[in-house]
DNA sequence: CTAAATAAAGAATGAGTATTCATAATCCTC
DNA sequence: GAGGATTATGAATACTCATTCTTTATTTAG
């Protein structure tokens, strides 16, 4: 009985929080951080502004367990995806394919998950803040990791790694958004994986 | 007599003009836009809060001024450098070599260059931000462009012009990105052309 | 040299909003 | 079902700035 109480009361409160999440999610990707207002996050998610207060200490922490969570959720995915893949070519696709389709689920995220990459974390550091900042560098990390075995094995060409990671990540990046601008059909952004993949290992030149 | 003094007010209101947005480009680089405040912009360049909107009517016009001034000056090299290429692969080169040579020149600038693009045109959308917006658009036209004579005439795949357009313009961001990161010397961001290139038009794996 | 005009200055204003807190509603326990 | 927690509420608070505006300094013209 005693179990079962908190036991629901602790899914109530799991539940909220996730409730406030979304709602927080959609305006943060709409409006940015500073143009969003607890006031609207509390009417979105149907709580009061005070209640908001008792979920999270502040905005800050709303927006850091937000981009914490979907970067978690996605770094475990590719994870799980890449390390199945065996060779080069197998687990730089699975990256592409993983992460198309992460975003093409996530589409409101991206835009969260791009400032991150590039600008937030400049102006508001906290401790919060640069775990996912190392979190994210990490990843790509991992990517270079994986054109480096490539590169030992003779599959890939003697490119610095954590370059060619970068270039790749930026190549995705830039696809995801061009694909968001255009607001292409759904499925359409994973069907992207074979443009990429090619571009990535074999250029646009002819040979 | 009244001519020469006319125009040492002009060249008088240039400079200062010049003062401001330099100053301002240092702050919105470090601490974004919202976090920037008038007072410190005020303060390093030597102004007061009121003399600031004297020459700007706002916060937001001192950004985007700066943000245009900038955006066409980079245009119009990468124009001026491209067009004078002859052949797609040569017309990639001097646009890599151009955007490379930019930043390491314009460092602090790519923070803000990288915000546009990716959040704050999301946000704020005056008739003049949307101008800015319009012109990144149309440079990324060009690129394709010369994608698609290249392809056009069999020197390169039937790839997706504005897709690779968009991939080799996020490579080259994530480029600059990462050697932003790591803070290295001046002269070694524009050696990045060949790598990049070879990225490009002939991908990573060995053939 | 003087006064009108123009520019610089920064203190005062006012709007916006993150956070707090006193009060009301709800939930438990017995 | 009473009262003592606990939780929800949103008005009040406190603070941060962008912008304005009055005052002071400088420039110009006659």
């Amino acid at each position: 009985m005693v179990d079962l109480k908190v036991s629901r009361k602790v899914r109530e409160g799991q539940t909220r929080r996730r409730e406030l999440l979304s709602a927080a999610e959609v305006l943060f990707a709409k409006n940015g951080f500073f143009k969003t207002t607890m006031a609207e996050i509390a009417e979105d998610a149907e709580f009061a502004i005070g209640t908001l207060y008792q979920i999270f200490k502040s905005k800050e922490e709303i927006y850091l367990s937000l981009v914490d969570e979907k970067v978690t959720a996605y770094l475990s995915e590719v994870e799980a995806h890449t390390s199945t893949a065996t060779g080069g070519a197998a687990k730089i696709e699975a990256l592409i394919r993983t992460k198309l389709n992460f975003f093409e689920h996530n589409r409101n995220f991206f835009r969260i998950y791009v400032a991150e990459w590039s600008g937030f974390e400049w102006t508001a550091k906290s401790a919060f803040g640069d775990r996912i900042w190392k979190k994210l560098l990490t990843h790509l990390d991992m990517i270079a990791h994986i054109i480096e075995i490539g590169a030992h094995t003779g599959e890939f060409k003697g490119i610095s790694p954590k370059e060619a990671a970068f270039a790749l990540n930026g190549m995705m990046n830039a696809t995801i958004f061009h694909w968001i601008l255009g607001n292409h059909p759904p499925g359409s952004l994973l069907a992207k994986t074979g443009v990429i993949k090619e571009l990535f290992l074999s250029g646009i030149q002819k040979s």
